[in-house]
DNA sequence: TATGAATGAGGGTTCATTCAT
DNA sequence: GATGAATGAACCCTCATTCAT
């Protein structure tokens, strides 16, 4: 029984966001990536997210100011993704080196993150702080230290690269993406063979 | 009687409209283009549209059956504007034709194409039937003849990076693309510095 | 599929309130019937149904899918309503019976009926799915048990007699109908006039 | 505003003034009583109308005032059509005379008139002013000199049966009346029954 | 007179958000 | 917190009507 009546006391109100019950908010979180990924952030509504989380309209709002919330907060989440992909062990030689870091922002969308990179990106489009935001967490990231390897004038150039190929990926809406670590190899591979015509193995 | 007009002659231009249909339809297409490229498609009314292009609302639906063949219009028009742009002479040297082919999807998507691109892509992102469409039109291209050079192997690939770039620009909101052929043209050389280190010109 | 489960705290239901759908239903049945009377279905508007129910538009989708919903539920009350009050007692004399059986679709028609008579069957005479339940609904019941009475060769005729009369009444507009019963009476002892011209029983 | 035409001229063939007017009038009433015997007055278009007619819509204007022009129109050609059809000869038997009468407005309204009454019948139920014009022209007609008869003591009354016949069928929308002639006569020979069970010739 | 593109008020419907329970 | 009925602004679209040709 829920028998408030707090409008008696008039007390005022000092914790505006108590819990934040975290477990909640990724629950959230998830029904609204699954939610989007398959009509759009546009063509949902709250009420699918809600039903999708097993709660109701109203309590998305105790979690998450508003729809635009829910969508920041995917894309923080895919920020922290693959940001999280990205610290990437550069002790290996060269070629492996530059192997990982073309192939990381592939693999970070692949799987069930393409849905979120459809969602997330089509926003970003189309919403120039969401873009700016998004553009600098792909690409301009402090690249990774290689080795001993001269540094790649166009490291940026390439990772649009990557995302380039993933963007013909989410375009092609093959959905259940075989194989996000043999596709990241294979592009890598490809590109690499571009780039250093010859398979110098060094080890 | 019908709608051929058979008085060639008399008032050789006052108001006399014969409402050319491919002008108005062109209008609008540009109006909306303009419309959806700022707010994106979803947040953009109808009644801005019909604003923007001078026109009533009721005049949208004489030219186009619903908001959505808007969109499809301006996917067409964004396909004839980029396969117009892929007909290149390939009769140069090799360098030049390999950046032309390079160049030509990101010049294609230039200029006032790039707040197309932004539109198409971000909801082609989220409605398969249209990311297919435009996968095929950006990357599945017959690939052009090229000249004696050996049939580079990643063609599709480099296609790839190309319009990854143009993602990143596209999502970097640079609006007013300083001088897109002059991008074209940097961002072909520094991939093809990459491709084929040693610029062997003949002087 | 979906791990959300500890629920270990059984929490109990809240607010054990029925909201009172039904009633809400019934009201803005009622308003739509009024609404409608007034204005013929397609003039009248769901803002004034919402309006003369004393409840924002979108309210009346929670109860009713749309403005069609509105009407069959009004057909449906209509029919209920007939339905019921045919359920006459058959033991009286014959000629009371059958005065019964005249009266009856011809009083289920009167007073505030006469408007979602008018309502229903203008629709129901440009719709045929309506068209042919409404005529089912009047016209073809079993028709009672006269008690000794000889079955009278013509009772779905009879009964498309009072329904023409009430049809006449109902193109009359004579909005307030004075008194049902009376006047279910009155046209009841006519049309036996005509079929059994001597009432000299007593019994 | 023009009520009534003029026709005072002595109306040469092929004159320069070439007005058709009530040839084209009566086209478009056609058409817009088969446009709205299939959808019903308010789900027609003008433009479904004019189509019919093999007209522009702008045309229609100039020949009605307005859509409402039209139903009124249609109105009133079912009035002529039904008054028409009950100048009957009356020299004829009383059981025959009377049988006419009753024949008369069923015969009036069948066959293409049928789809006519459903519309003009589903406007008058919900616009006061049509239906009460519409109720005294079914039934309050003069009734016509029977022979030797005494006066039927309800002759509306019959008349109104007759309708609600004539409603049944409309309502059932049993769409290609078979025979109206045939019906009109059954249906007469049943009341004729109930009414004067024997054929007594009154002399 | 005939045409049909243009008009724009208004219609039905949706849905993010609120709030009493 | 959780709920979901209520809200009403806004949307897309229709269509009767006008008017320049």
């Amino acid at each position: 029984m829920s028998a408030h009546s707090d409008k008696e006391k008039g007390k005022p109100r000092a914790a505006p966001r108590p819990p934040a019950d975290p477990e909640r908010r990724a629950a959230i979180l998830t029904a609204a990536q699954n939610s989007f990924a398959q009509k759009g952030f546009h063509r949902t509504t709250m009420r699918e997210v809600a039903r999708q989380a097993g709660l109701a309209e109203g309590t998305l709002y105790n979690h998450f100011e508003n729809k635009d919330a829910l969508l920041l907060g995917l894309f923080q989440a895919l920020g922290e993704q693959t940001r999280a992909d990205l610290t990437l062990p550069t002790d290996a030689p060269p070629r492996q080196a530059l192997k990982a870091v073309l192939a990381a922002p592939l693999r970070a969308l692949a799987q069930d993150n393409f849905a979120l990179f459809r969602v997330v990106v089509s926003e970003a489009l189309v919403r120039p702080e969401l873009g700016q935001r998004f553009a600098a967490l792909l690409f301009e990231q402090a690249p990774p230290e290689l080795g001993g390897t001269p540094p790649l004038p166009a490291l940026p150039t390439l990772q649009a690269l990557m995302t380039g190929l993933a963007l013909h990926q989410a375009l092609r809406h093959a959905d259940p993406t075989p194989d996000p670590d043999a596709l990241a190899d294979a592009w890598s591979e490809q590109v690499l063979a571009l780039l250093l015509p010859e398979p110098q193995e060094a080890s």
